[in-house]
RNA sequence: CGGGACGUAGCUCAGCCUGGUCAGAGCGCCGCCUUUGGGAGGCGGAAGCCGUCGGUUCGAAUCCGACCGUCCCGACCA
C-alpha cells in the first residue's frame, strides 16, 4: 500500500502549541497525529489513528489469543444501573437526560453493563468467561492534563472474567496479566506490573502497568537489583534508622518558641530530624478527628492513610484542630490526645520527640505504648534514600504513566446486579468478576515520552503507522515511485512524501513523525539505481539498488 | 474547587503599563521568478468582529467589571 503525502491530511507543524508542555503533546500535534478539540477532548488526525489503530489490534490479538471474546457495549447507559451498584454518586460521571425525562449516564467503565449481560449466565457450565469490547469512556475530569495522559473522553480496551469462585479468577487474572505484559512488549512500551490501590473500583487485589515516562502522575518506585516495583502510593520502602539521643523515663516538656516544622526543632534541639516526630490531624468523612503520626523526615502518604482508616480523609481545619487538640499545628502530639492515634510502623521502637499539644512547646522522650497507645500501620511515604524491602538496595523513583489496570473484582457487581449462576450441587452464588483495562491514548502517549529525541518520534516498528517513509527529491520522483512500488510489493505499507517541497523540510517531516526506516530517492539515485536507507532510531544509513529493494524484508 | 499565567491572522508572538492612522511581524497559505541531499531567497497577494458581554470615555486591542475558554501547580483521580 502506498499513501501520498500530497493527498493525506497531515497538517505537521514547525512549531509546538504554545500551551503544550509535555514531550507527547508536542510532539504528536506537531506531527499530525492529534488535535484538541476542547479541554481533554482530542481527535486523531488519520496518522494518529492509524499508530492507534496498530496497538488496538495488538490488543485484539492477544486478548482473542487467551480466549476472550470481543464484543460492544453502549455508551448511553441508563442510570439506574449505576444506581444499583452504587457509583451513581461518582462526580465524573456525565449525566444526561432524555426528551422523555429519562436517565443516562455515559459511562466511565462497563462493569455494570457486562454485569447486567451477565446475568444470562445461569450455571456453573457456562462458565469461565471473558469477555472484552473497544469502546469510548467518557469522565468528567476536574482537570484534564499533560496531552494524552488525562483525558475525559478516551477509547479503553476493557475485558471482563466471570467466574465461579476465588480460585478460578485467579487462573483468568494470571491470564490476563500475562497477556498484558505481551502486549506492552509488542508495543515497545517498558512497562512494570505492581501492585495498586484498587480505589473506587473496589474488589480486593489489583496491579497496574506503569510505563516510566517524562510525564505521568503515578511514581513508580523500583529497586536497583530489580527485585522490587511499586506505585509509590503503596510502596514500603525502608528508611534509614535514626541517631536517638539518651532515653528518658517520662517525656520532658521543652519551651520550643516559634518551632513549626520538624527540621526547625531537629536544629533547634540538636537532634536528628529523624528522631521527631510529624503529626498530622485529618478528619474522616464521618466527623471524627484522627492523629496521623509519622518520622519528623517523611511524609504521609494520603493513600496510605485512607487505607487504614479504610474511609476518605482530608487535613483538619484549624478550627478542628484547635477543639480536639487544644493547640495549633506545629505543636501537636499524640500524649493526651482523646482521639484515634495511627502511627507509623517506623515509630515502634524508640523515643521521639513531639508536640505538646500546648503552643510553643514539645515533649522529649516520648514513647509508643508507655506515652500513648497508638495503632500501628505503614504510612510514611517512600523517598529517595531509602532502600528495598527485600535486598537492602537503592531505590529509584520516577514518574510514569499508568496504562493498564487489572482488578479482582469479586462480587461488588455481581451481586448487586443479580448476576447469579447455580453450581453443580444446586448452590445459588454471585459471579465472580474481574476487569482489565488499558488505555490506548495513554499507551501511544507513553510511547512517545519513552521514545523521542530532539528530532521527534520514533516509533516502534509494531505501532507505526507505516512501515517505510520514502522521500521523492526534485527530480527523483520517478525512482520514489519505483523503489516505492517494490517496498509495497514486498507488503510494506508506505508513505511516498511526493511534496513539491525542498529536501530539509522533508527531512525534518520525516524525523518528526518518526516512521522506523526512511528511504531517500535524490539525485544519485540517477546515477546509481540506489537509494539511501536510514534506520529512524539509530541513523544507520546504506545504499541499496533498486533492484534489491524486495530482498530488504 | 483554591493558586498562577494566558486569550490579537491557520501557527508562534509583538502592541496594552503611558487610550487617539495599531490592525502589526515571522512562519504558513495563494501567484510569479529563482533555488533544490537537512525547514533557502525575491516580488506581489489573501487572511484577524484583538475570547464574549457590559461599563468608563469624544474615542477602547489598550482602562474597569462580569462571564467563557485554555494551560500550569495543588486538590481530585478507576
Amino acid at each position: 500500500m502506498i499513501a501520498r503525502v500530497t493527498q493525506l491530511f497531515l497538517p505537521t507543524l514547525r512549531e509546538a502549541p504554545a500551551d503544550a508542555e509535555a514531550t507527547n503533546h508536542k510532539l504528536l500535534v506537531r506531527g499530525g497525529f492529534v488535535r484538541q478539540v476542547t479541554g481533554g477532548v482530542w481527535s486523531f488526525l488519520p496518522l494518529g489513528w492509524r499508530v492507534h489503530r496498530k496497538i488496538e489490534q495488538i490488543i485484539r490479538e492477544e486478548m482473542d489469543a487467551i480466549g476472550t471474546q470481543e464484543m460492544l457495549m453502549p455508551v448511553l447507559t441508563p442510570f439506574e444501573l449505576w444506581q444499583q451498584t452504587g457509583r451513581d454518586f461518582i462526580p465524573e460521571i456525565f449525566r444526561l437526560k432524555d426528551r422523555k425525562g429519562a436517565d443516562y449516564v455515559l459511562p466511565l467503565t462497563h462493569e455494570e453493563t457486562v454485569a447486567f449481560h451477565a446475568r444470562e449466565l445461569q450455571s456453573y457450565r457456562q462458565l469461565p468467561q471473558m469477555l472484552y469490547h473497544f469502546s469510548i469512556k467518557e469522565r468528567d475530569e476536574l482537570r484534564p492534563r499533560a496531552g494524552l495522559i488525562r483525558l475525559r473522553e478516551f477509547i479503553m480496551k476493557d475485558a471482563y472474567s466471570f467466574d465461579r469462585d476465588d480460585e478460578a479468577l485467579a487462573a483468568n487474572f494470571e491470564l490476563q496479566r500475562g497477556a498484558y505484559v505481551r502486549i506492552f512488549e509488542r508495543c515497545g512500551l517498558e512497562t512494570h506490573c505492581v501492585e495498586a490501590e484498587p480505589g473506587m473500583m473496589g474488589g480486593s487485589e489489583s496491579f497496574d502497568f506503569l510505563a516510566p515516562a517524562g510525564a505521568g502522575e503515578n511514581t513508580l518506585v523500583t529497586c536497583e537489583n530489580g527485585d522490587f516495583a511499586a506505585d509509590v502510593e503503596i510502596a514500603r520502602g525502608v528508611a534509614r534508622p535514626p541517631s536517638f539521643p539518651a532515653p528518658l523515663d517520662a517525656p520532658d516538656e521543652v519551651e520550643t518558641p516559634g518551632v513549626k516544622t520538624c527540621e526547625a526543632l531537629a536544629e533547634f534541639l540538636a537532634i536528628d530530624v529523624a528522631a521527631t516526630s510529624k503529626a498530622m490531624p485529618v478528619t474522616t468523612d464521618d466527623g471524627a478527628v484522627v492523629l496521623a503520626l509519622v518520622r519528623g523526615d517523611d511524609r504521609i502518604e494520603p493513600a496510605k492513610l485512607d487505607a487504614v482508616l479504610g474511609k476518605p480523609s482530608r487535613p483538619a481545619t484549624d478550627d478542628e484542630i484547635r477543639a480536639a487538640f487544644g493547640a495549633s499545628g506545629g505543636s501537636l502530639g499524640p500524649v493526651g490526645f482523646a482521639g484515634e492515634v495511627v502511627a507509623d510502623e517506623s515509630l515502634r521502637e524508640g523515643q521521639f520527640v513531639a508536640g505538646a499539644n500546648r503552643d510553643d512547646r514539645h515533649l522529649r522522650g516520648v514513647e509508643a505504648g508507655r506515652d500513648f497507645q497508638p495503632r500501628f500501620a505503614d504510612l510514611r511515604q517512600s523517598r529517595e534514600g531509602d532502600t528495598c524491602p527485600n535486598c537492602g538496595g537503592r531505590l529509584a523513583f520516577e514518574t510514569a504513566i499508568e496504562v493498564g489496570h487489572i482488578f479482582k473484582l469479586g462480587t461488588r457487581y455481581s451481586a448487586p446486579l443479580g448476576a447469579r449462576f447455580v453450581d453443580e450441587d444446586g448452590q445459588e452464588g454471585a459471579v465472580v468478576m474481574g476487569s482489565y483495562g488499558i488505555g490506548l491514548a495513554r499507551v501511544m502517549a507513553a510511547l512517545v515520552e519513552q521514545r523521542h529525541d530532539e528530532q521527534g518520534i520514533i516509533w516502534p516498528a509494531s505501532v507505526a503507522p507505516y512501515d517505510v517513509h520514502v522521500l521523492a527529491l526534485r527530480g527523483a520522483e520517478e525512482v520514489a515511485e519505483q523503489a516505492a512500488e517494490a517496498l509495497s510489493a514486498a507488503g510494506k505499507d508506505v508513505l511516498l512524501d511526493d511534496r513539491d517541497q525542498r529536501p530539509g523540510e522533508k527531512f525534518a517531516d520525516a524525523d518528526l513523525i518518526g516512521i522506523p526506516i526512511r528511504v531517500t530517492a535524490g539525485k544519485k539515485s540517477l546515477e546509481d539505481g540506489a537509494v539511501d536507507f536510514r534506520d529512524r532510531a539509530t541513523g544507520e544509513e546504506r545504499r541499496v539498488k533498486l533492484t534489491d529493494i524486495g530482498k530488504e524484508g
